[in-house]
DNA sequence: TGAGTCTATGTCCATTCTGACATATACTCA
DNA sequence: TGAGTATATGTCAGAATGGACATAGACTCA
């Protein structure tokens, strides 16, 4: 718990000062971060995009609400890997923005 | 052992012939083995390119001989995490490692 | 032939990650 | 105000992955 937290921390650090030496990490473990808060970004962004909440896209990717928070929070808990097969998931869901713009033409979009 | 095996032979499968549905594999799923597929192989030209011995590279990423292996025969036992890690320890671009796991951006959708 | 080197495979136990649950916060709307 | 909805955070038991070890196979060279 004490690991953790220091490590989201700094997870939140990189994200928004993005201060090369934040802490003594070595230029490949903040390649690595770099990348899975990317990763995190994305996967609100399309997650957003196609007006889905985190609830819906859990089910998708047959997770949980809680998990998905902290996959777009960056939590140093979750894997490169259920960032990557979670937006391999959103990239092949084919709910789409309908939501919106239901009212007006039913179903016909995509 | 089983289910391990299995999946080791699926990825080999993917390997060697790509067919699209060798075995009940979602397209999401194929996608997340070829990446992986593909991070391997890069992981191996990187380190043959670099003259190292498995032994060299697994004292370089603090690991061992038998997981190098592993990770360069894509067996199912190793995560993108540490394919990544370790790719990034060769000294690979994270410009280039996004280019292998970046999923909505190659596949185009949305 | 046999020793030396490199890689592959199986197994074990410890560490890490995951889904699920509980709970809290924030916002909207009536 | 309070109910409804969406997101955030903490916790934990079980699943997935990790390093290490043993061992086997393939190859070279003397």
């Amino acid at each position: 718990m004490r690991e953790a937290k220091r490590k989201r921390l700094e997870s939140r650090g990189w994200k928004i000062g993005n201060a090369k030496d934040f802490l003594n990490l070595s230029p490949e473990e903040s390649a690595f971060i770099e990348m899975k808060l990317e990763l995190a970004e994305s996967l609100r962004a399309h997650r957003e995009r196609q007006n889905l909440t985190q609830v819906e896209l859990a089910k998708l990717v047959k997770s949980s609400q809680s998990r998905v928070a902290k996959m777009e929070a960056g939590d140093p808990s979750v894997s490169m890997d259920l960032l990557v097969r979670s937006l391999l998931a959103l990239g092949a869901s084919k709910r789409k923005v309908v939501k919106i713009i239901s009212p007006l033409k039913r179903s016909s979009a995509i």
